[in-house]
RNA sequence: GGGCCGUUAGCUCAGUUGGCUAGAGCGCCAUGCUUACACCGUGGAUGUCACAGGUUCGAGUCCUGUACGGCCCA
């Protein structure tokens, strides 16, 4: 299958062949019917116009680690992938193109042909980040993937729309939105820029009715003259003396003669600035909406009147001013209002003006009818099943988030004012007198602007399409569901009697939709958010409302892994959606919760979610396109590999908020970083240590893998690999992975490459004696390719080809379990070797390391050329010492590059040679040149260890310590104390 | 305005119930192409752990406050 590895590491080349071998192989395949525990993931699926950018480099890496880690514990894995169709940011894309090249607008094409260009989009484009996550490495299940806008999905999203309007949790209402009257949608905040703008600030008087001699009338100041023809309010603060007692009167609303309150606002009303006195507008105004929301249901009531038509021209509600644009109707309403006297003075002003990204004109804060999800009902369970755990969050703080958000229980606003995403499946008609009538007569009335459940037999006498529609209910209840709401958002409140009827059709049905037009329904236009489609993402990919094997073996999957900004928008609702949707309508309230706390676990939609971090530039700065600070994943990918990308990703996923990745500019215009060497370094690290190894293991004819005489460094090695997959395994369990990148880092580099395989040199020499070392190597190498796998998968695949080839049994019985697999993305998972853990050989192993540190240390103090064989005498502290050292001789000569002399305690400095000391070991060298530098060496280590002596003394002294502190404490400082004192006396 | 996070070596970060004589990688200095690797080896230098108080026998770690930076929600 492969041949010898190449001399220099080519990532290119490797990461290409080692992913086509796993889409060949079917590598990535998960069969729900298979044996094993169950694991699973779901992508938080990306943006179908976006590209690869860090973010979801490390994010993917991170999922990429956990499926393969499963996998390879041989449990039932799957990561299914897919992607988001991101309603705005997709329709833009293809508007922005359709302008450009054909200069034409969406109206122009029509809805249709505008929606059926995106697809068109999506089919040429759509895939481009799905190959970048292929080349990423990730080893998802290709053939499961999913687009939120496709058929499964969709029958998803209409079966949920469906349940929650029947259930009422779906409903209409007003609310104010950023318009575009040049294009006539809402857009969200992210596409709005401010810019400054000259203008006046107009001071206005409007005349208080019945004040008793004193102040007759108010004043307040606007940017927005036009805007007092909405006003349904004068706002003070309570604690303004100079109007706190005008509250509960009435103004006179100048040019409309409308009487509006004066009300108290605290929150709206700063006394300190301008007047002390607010015009309030509502319906034009977040902050007014604001106060209309919050005096809502009170004694002080107020109104809310839209004045604007949805193309910015005035409406009736503006009296005179109707039809007028909006502009126009400035200079009417400053002319007629000077014309009255009420205009106090105009002040020339500059202020920030919010403006359409894509149309340039100023947007209008409008009112208009949004679809939203009552959140209260879903969102008590969703926040119970993280207080109780059965959700919990990594690093746990992030919990804080998600609860202080769900519990504001803010309805979720679900439409949008779009054309590509899934269209809200409800037709509605207004209803004509004769059928308000028939409600009147039934005394049914919608509470507030909802009302669910129709009693079919009150429907008896009503006629019409109404009566069509009730027996279209009565026939199919399946398939139709149908509400009604009132007409009027405020000054109508006396009517509450139904105007609108509303039919939610559960699943697209043509027979159905045309019925519903023939009655003169017309189907709501707006799409819904992309965030509803995603929030079913766990159970939607794997069949839901189908009773599919994936569903029942998959869901609730196994851990999330996702970015912090996304905690709110999309974690918390697919937890209220699982439960909702899984559970089958049973998690709604909190009394639920209570009962049925066992059940409700099996319906969360994940057991964890792990938050990665966001990584920032040098400076600290998000990474954004505008900035050009961005570091293109797939540039690292072309320069260092993937898995040196992914190496260093995982090294940086600690637990902090976010990272910083200083961000350097190549000559030919693209980012780079140097963190992404320390990812390249090692793997060009273990690429020739294999190389190596692989070389040695070769020329080994006895395959014989039995270890009868294991050396202190065979021992030592094994003993290291051990608590390396001990430490791993602790890693990933906690979401740790910066530990385990770094427990690899320094198993394989400071261990196995700087001490083990410098050791075993020599004995490949004579391969015929090799053949324990031999079986050491074969097994330590193998077991670290399992450990790393998941982390760099495509270099250890590649390097398990050859080691398969090379040396297909590397198993040593009662020591290391290394079942064969053609694959290594198939093998098995390192066993837990905690047995091979010795504490003496580690002690012995690293006693052995100082000794040899120390002469090399002297040795290149004293600049001694590198070839030049010294020879070395030792004084060792006991007899226990003088053993290990003695039966390591060769190891110590071989790596300080000395002869050793003698060993032997008492032993006095040979004549001419340097002393130096380890612990209470003396160690001599002969023939240094210069003597002087160690004693410098030594006399600082002499103030170090007075400085340590002082400090265990006064501590000792202190009876503190000694009462409080505990006893093995204690004792561990005397023995220090001794140690420190006795290697001083050997200075 | 509310909540959260960060501030440890020149840079990027570890430091898990307080026991630290504070670590790693990069960079830096010295030295070596000893055939696995110069994307390397060997050795070395480097810190009032942001600041000010407090708790404690003992604080990088816990508490309070301040400063600076960041994020989320208003």
């Amino acid at each position: 299958m492969s041949s010898e590895l190449s001399k220099t590491y080519e990532p290119a080349a490797v990461e290409a062949k080692a992913y086509a071998t796993w889409i060949e192989k079917k590598a990535f395949a998960a069969d729900p019917k298979a044996k094993g525990e169950p694991f699973s993931i779901v992508i938080p699926p990306p943006n179908v116009t976006g590209a690869l950018h860090l973010g979801h480099a490390i994010n993917n890496t991170l999922q990429d680690i956990l499926t393969r880690k499963a996998r390879m514990e041989g449990k039932n894995s799957v990561w299914i992938p897919g992607v988001d169709h991101a309603g705005i940011a997709t329709q833009a894309v293809v508007e922005k193109q359709l302008k450009e090249l054909e200069n034409k607008t969406r109206h122009d094409v029509g809805r249709e042909e505008l929606v059926k260009r995106i697809w068109a989009w999506k089919e040429q484009y759509g895939d481009r980040i799905v190959e970048q996550l292929k080349r990423l490495g990730c080893s998802c299940d290709w053939d499961r993937l999913r687009f939120t806008l496709d058929e499964q999905c969709a029958r998803a999203v209409r079966e949920t729309f469906f349940k929650l309007f029947k259930d009422g949790l779906v409903f209409r209402g007003k609310r104010l939105v950023n318009w575009d009257v040049h294009l006539q949608t809402s857009i969200s905040d992210d596409e709005i820029y401010h810019e400054n703008v000259k203008t006046f600030l107009w001071y206005i008087k409007y005349p208080i009715e019945g004040t008793e001699g004193r102040p007759d009338h108010v004043v307040v100041a606007t940017t927005r003259p036009e805007t007092m023809l909405g006003d349904t309010a004068v706002a003070v603060n309570s604690e303004d003396r100079r109007w706190s007692w005008a509250i509960g009167l009435k103004v006179t609303l100048p040019l409309t003669g409308r009487l509006i309150p004066i009300i108290a606002d605290n929150e709206l009303v700063d006394p300190k600035f301008g007047t002390g006195c607010v015009k309030v507008t509502p319906a034009h105004d977040p902050n007014d909406y604001a106060v209309w929301q919050r005096h809502q249901g009170k004694t002080d009531e107020i109104d809310l009147i839209n004045i604007l038509n949805p193309d910015g021209t005035l409406n009736e509600n503006a009296g005179a001013y109707a039809g007028m644009r909006r502009d126009k109707a400035r200079t009417k309403v400053v002319d007629d209002l000077k014309g009255h006297g009420l205009l106090v003075k105009e002040e020339p002003y500059e202020t920030q003006v919010g403006h359409s990204d894509r149309s340039k004109t100023a947007i209008e804060p409008y009112l208009s009818d949004q679809w939203f999800v009552r959140m209260a009902p879903l969102a008590e369970p969703a926040l119970e099943v993280v207080r109780q755990g059965m959700v919990k969050f990594h690093p746990e703080r992030h919990a804080q988030q998600y609860l202080s958000w769900l519990g504001e229980k803010r309805d979720w606003p679900i439409s949008r004012q779009l054309w590509w995403g899934h269209r809200i499946p409800v037709w509605s008609k207004t209803l004509d007198e004769n059928a308000r009538n028939g409600f009147k007569a039934l005394q049914i009335s919608p509470k507030g602007s909802h009302w669910k459940g129709i009693d079919l037999k009150a429907f008896a006498p009503v006629t019409g399409a109404l009566s069509t529609v009730v027996h279209m209910q009565r026939e199919h209840p399946e398939a139709i569901a149908v509400s009604a709401e009132t007409a009027a958002l405020s000054k109508d409140k006396n009517a509450e009697i139904p105007a609108q009827l509303l039919v939610c059709v559960r699943q697209p049905e043509a027979h159905t939709e045309s019925k519903l037009t023939e009655l003169g329904f017309v189907q709501d236009p707006d799409v819904l958010d992309t965030w509803f489609s995603s929030a079913l993402w766990p159970h939607s990919t794997l069949g839901w409302p189908e009773k599919t094997a994936e569903l029942a073996k998959w869901n609730p999957t196994s851990v999330l892994v996702t970015a912090r900004d996304i905690i709110t928008l999309w974690v918390a609702r697919m937890v209220m959606m699982n439960l909702y949707n899984m559970g089958e309508n049973r998690f709604t309230s909190k009394t639920d919760i209570s009962d049925v706390k066992l059940e409700i676990q099996r319906f969360v939609p994940f057991f964890d979610v792990a938050i990665n971090p966001t990584i920032l530039d040098g400076k600290g700065e998000r990474m954004s396109k505008s900035k050009g600070n961005g570091v293109d994943p797939v540039d690292i990918i072309d320069t260092h590999g993937a898995d040196a990308l992914r190496f260093t990703m995982t090294q940086m996923a600690t637990e902090t908020q976010d990272v910083r990745l200083p961000v350097k500019k190549l000559p030919d215009g693209r980012n780079t970083s140097d963190k992404f060497d320390v990812g390249r370094n090692f793997c060009n690290k273990l690429w020739n240590a294999s190389r190596f190894a692989l070389s040695n293991l070769e020329s080994i004819n006895n395959q014989q893998s039995t270890a009868d005489q294991l050396s202190l460094a065979d021992k030592w090695i094994l003993s290291r690999l051990a608590r390396t997959v001990a430490e791993a395994n602790d890693a990933i369990a906690n979401y740790r992975f910066d530990q385990y990148a770094r427990a690899c880092y320094q198993f394989f580099w400071n261990d196995f490459c700087d001490w083990y395989v410098e050791i075993v040199k020599p004995i490949f020499k004579t391969p015929e004696k090799a053949g324990t070392t031999a079986a050491v190597l074969a097994a330590a190498l193998d077991q670290s390719l399992r450990l790393m796998h998941p982390m760099i998968p495509f270099i250890t695949e590649t390097i398990w080809w050859r080691l398969n080839e090379v040396r297909p049994s590397r198993s040593i019985a009662n020591l290391v379990d290394a079942p064969l697999s053609p694959l290594l993305i198939h093998a098995s998972w390192p066993k837990d070797g905690t047995k091979l853990i010795d504490e003496q050989v580690e002690r012995e192993f690293a006693l052995m390391q100082e000794t040899i540190v120390a002469i090399r240390n002297v040795r290149n103090e004293h600049k001694v050329d590198v070839k030049k064989v010294v020879t070395v005498s030792i004084s060792p502290a006991d007899a226990a010492t003088q053993a290990v050292l003695q039966s390591n001789v060769a190891t110590i000569q071989l790596l300080a590059t000395c002869t050793i002399n003698t060993i032997a305690s008492g032993l006095s400095a040979p004549a001419g040679a340097v002393r130096t000391v380890i612990g209470t070991n003396e160690i001599f060298i002969e023939g240094m040149i210069d003597a002087d530098a160690e004693k410098g060496r030594l006399s600082k280590r002499k103030e170090e260890l007075t400085k340590q002596i002082a400090a265990m003394k006064g501590r000792l002294g202190n009876e503190g310590y000694i009462a409080k502190a505990p006893p093995h404490l204690v004792e561990q400082t005397t023995k220090q104390l001794a140690e420190a004192e006795a290697e001083l006396a050997k200075l």
